[in-house]
DNA sequence: CGTGGCCCCTGTGGGC
DNA sequence: TGCCCACAGGGGCCAC
């Protein structure tokens, strides 16, 4: 479900929620979606002791400072620099909510506020198909170590127009030259490149493919192939197509809706996902579809020109 | 190194 | 109406 657009939708309609909240108490009703995925496959029924660390690491008695957002991972830190990082996977959600607020079905984890006037008292994850997880990390330090796993945020690669702090020039050069050269240094297509989160964080499915598009670039275009135009128009469309989502509230194709349960309308803006066989907004022509790397890919052939070689 | 296949899960929508 | 299959916005792992 969630790609960038709508975890930043989540962080910013978390925020002023859960800043300056100390976790009363953490009711863990499945503890298996706790840990990364290859490490919580072997694991026994818990003790006592370590349940109650457990809790501790999902942040009970601690004060929240501050919410970070990565790619598609959430980082919710504590004042004591501990905290852990959300991965929604497909069909998570963080909500808030009231005590008496009926649980839903596939709520795993509860944190209970407590904070002079909140509006809300808990924030639940819910996630019916459990792709999603929930990583404590111990301090800074840590939760650095769980995102040099993945690139640069995708954001990032925005230049002047975004949020222009003296820094974000710099960072924003880096961040494209770095994606640049993972893209141009592999034969492998350009869209299973922009999903690969170790090249570029963020990005999925749909923005895949709304970028692919606004850059005019066909996604099956081996990376090694694009030329400095090509490689440019690519490295502005894929900021550009995820900030206008963001002023959306996120693509809601099913299900997704952030903290507050607040529906996004960026759907309505996409050119070519899920939008195979119907007319190309731009010239009319008929969108093609495929599979790419397994997911299904939507483009048009006569906008994203569908020859192999670098025509400028 | 890159790709394709299969897996992890539940829910839903379409075709019959 | 009901059943079965395919598919879904996430990612990991394995054999080639």
């Amino acid at each position: 479900m969630p790609e960038l657009p709508e975890v930043e939708c989540v962080r910013r309609s978390l925020e002023p929620h859960l800043v300056g909240a100390t976790v009363a108490s953490v009711r863990i009703h499945r503890g298996d979606v706790i840990g990364s995925r290859s490490g919580r496959t072997s694991r026994k029924t818990p003790t006592a002791p370590q349940r109650e660390a457990t809790r501790v690491a999902m942040l009970e008695g601690a004060r929240i400072t501050r919410l970070n957002r990565r790619g598609k991972q959430l980082a919710i830190v504590a004042s004591s620099g501990a905290g852990f990082v959300v991965h929604l996977g497909m069909s998570g959600r963080m909500t808030l909510a009231r005590d008496s607020d009926e649980v839903v079905k596939h709520t795993h984890v509860v944190w209970t506020l407590s904070r002079p006037k909140q509006t809300y008292t808990q924030v639940r994850f819910v996630d019916p198909r459990r792709f999603g997880f929930l990583l404590a990390f111990a301090d800074a330090a840590g939760l650095a170590e769980v995102w040099r796993e993945i690139g640069p945020d995708a954001l990032a690669l925005a230049g002047e127009h975004a949020e222009s702090h003296a820094e974000s020039h710099s960072e924003s050069r880096a961040a494209r030259g770095a994606v640049s050269k993972a893209i141009r240094g592999t034969r492998r297509a350009i869209k299973p490149a922009l999903l690969d989160q170790a090249v570029v964080a963020g990005v999925g499915n749909i923005y895949a493919d709304e970028a692919c598009f606004a850059a005019r670039l066909d996604p099956h275009r081996p990376g090694n192939s694009l030329g400095d135009t090509e490689m440019g128009r690519l490295l502005d469309a894929v900021p550009r197509v995820l900030l206008s989502a963001i002023d959306c509230g996120g693509s809601t194709l099913r299900d997704y809706a952030d903290a507050l349960g607040s529906r996004g309308t960026a759907q309505a803006k996409h050119a070519v996902y899920g939008r195979a066989g119907k007319a190309c907004p731009v010239c009319g022509g008929v969108l093609a579809a495929d599979r790419l790397g397994q997911r299904a890919t939507v483009w048009c052939p006569r906008c994203q020109g569908s020859s192999g070689a670098s025509v400028k």
